[in-house]
DNA sequence: GTCTATACACGGATAGAC
DNA sequence: GTCTATCCGTGTATAGAC
C-alpha cells in the first residue's frame, strides 16, 4: 500500500532528524516538535509514525548503539605501535575524534536510557554490546599475537570499556587531547601486563 | 538584618531541597517548583533567593564536587589487599557502594554543566578537582609504600580516575557488583605494573 | 520582605477538519 | 491518511498584593 510506505519513509525521515537534532543541540533539546521542524514535517504527524516520543528514542538509541558498535569494532591487527591494546584503543580514539560532537549526546541517551524504567534495559544493551565487542576483539588479539590473557576476557573487556569511556568523559570536560592520548598510550602498557606470551 | 539572615537560610533550604530532589528523581525533575515544594517554600520564594536556576545549579554542583572530593579522598594506606592501587580503588568503590543513588545524578549533573556554555567550565572543574585529589594520592602511595611511577603522576591520575568513572558508569547499566569488583582488583593489577621500587 | 497570582513559552499528545 | 488547531500540563520568571 502506498500509504503503508509513506509512513515508513515518514518514520525514516523523523528518525533521521531526530539524530541531526539531538547530536547538534543534545538529547533536552530533541523535543518532537524540535525534529519534526527540522524534518520538515507537521508535528501532528509525530504520533502516527510514532506511538509515543519514547518508542521513538528506544529507536533511535538501538540504531546508534548498532551503528557504534560496527563502526568501532576494536581492530586487532592495526599495524602501528608496538603494544597491541595501545593499537586497538588509537582505532577506536580516532573514531572518537572523527565524531566528537556525537560523544556528548550519547552520553546523554544511556543517562537518558537509564532514567526511564521502560528504557533502562536498552542501557543494559547498550554496554554489554561494547562489552561483548571488546570480547571479541580481545579473543583475536590473543589468536593474532600469540598470548593470553591472565584474567577471564570478560572481566579484561569491562575494563577496557570503562576505561576508555570514563577517559572521552573526562576528554569531554577538557578537551586535552594530548592528555588523553598519553593516557591511553600507557593503558596500553598497564593492560598488556594482564596477558603473556602462549607456550604451545 | 532579621531579613538576610531569613534570605540566607531559604536558599539553605531550598538547595537541600535540591539535593535530594535531583539525587531522588533526577536533574530533570528538578524544576523550580518541585524543589520549592520539597523545601515547603512558595515557588515565588526561589527568585529572590537565586537569581535564576543556572545560579543555583552552580552552587549546588560545586558543593557537590567539593562534598565528593572531601569523602572521597583516596587513602594511600588502607591495610587491606596487597596491592596498593587496589586498595584505594576498593575505597573509592565503598563509598559509591554507600551512595548508590547519587551516581546517576552526577553524571548527569556534569553533562547538564557540559551543555550550558555557562556551566561548562564547572564541568572542567569537576574533573580537575577529581584528577588533582587523584594526584596527590598517587604522591601518598610513592612515600607509604617506597615505590615510583614509571609514567607522569597527572597522566597515572587521569587514567586511574577515568577507569574508575568508566566502571561506575557501566556498573549502573548491569549494577553487577562482582563483575565491577573483578575488574576494580585487576585494574590494581594492571596499575601497580606502572610503579617500580624506589632505589635510594 | 514575603507570598499569591500570573505571564508566557514550550512540552507531549490528540480531536477533528479536510 | 494527512495536517491544523488545540488541549493540558509543566517550565522559568515576574508583577503586584500584602
Amino acid at each position: 500500500m502506498m500509504a503503508r510506505i509513506a509512513a515508513a519513509e515518514r518514520r525514516q525521515q523523523i528518525l533521521e532528524a531526530a539524530f541531526r537534532v539531538i547530536y547538534r543541540d543534545g538529547v533536552s533539546a530533541g523535543s518532537t516538535r524540535a525534529i519534526c521542524l527540522e524534518a520538515g514535517v507537521p508535528q501532528g504527524a509525530f504520533h502516527y509514525c510514532f506511538h509515543s516520543k519514547r518508542e521513538m528514542l528506544e529507536e533511535l538509541i538501538t540504531i546508534a548503539v548498532k551503528d557504534l558498535a560496527e563502526a568501532s569494532v576494536p581492530s586487532a591487527d592495526l599495524p602501528e605501535g608496538a603494544n597491541f591494546v595501545h593499537s586497538m584503543l588509537i582505532g577506536l580514539w580516532r573514531e572518537v575524534l572523527q565524531h566528537p560532537q556525537r560523544q556528548l549526546p550519547l552520553f546523554e541517551l544511556t543517562l537518558t536510557a537509564l532514567r526511564d524504567p521502560d528504557l533502562a534495559d536498552l542501557a543494559r544493551w547498550q554496554y554489554r554490546t561494547y562489552f561483548e565487542t571488546m570480547e571479541t576483539t580481545l579473543g583475536d588479539i590473543e589468536r593474532a599475537r600469540k598470548i593470553e590473557w591472565t584474567i577471564p576476557r570478560p572481566r579484561l573487556a569491562r575494563m577496557i570499556v570503562s576505561a576508555f569511556d570514563g577517559l572521552v568523559l573526562g576528554w569531554l570536560t577538557d578537551r586535552d587531547d594530548q592528555a588523553a592520548e598519553a593516557a591511553l598510550a600507557s593503558y596500553g602498557t598497564a593492560f598488556a601486563s594482564l596477558s603473556k606470551p602462549i607456550e604451545d
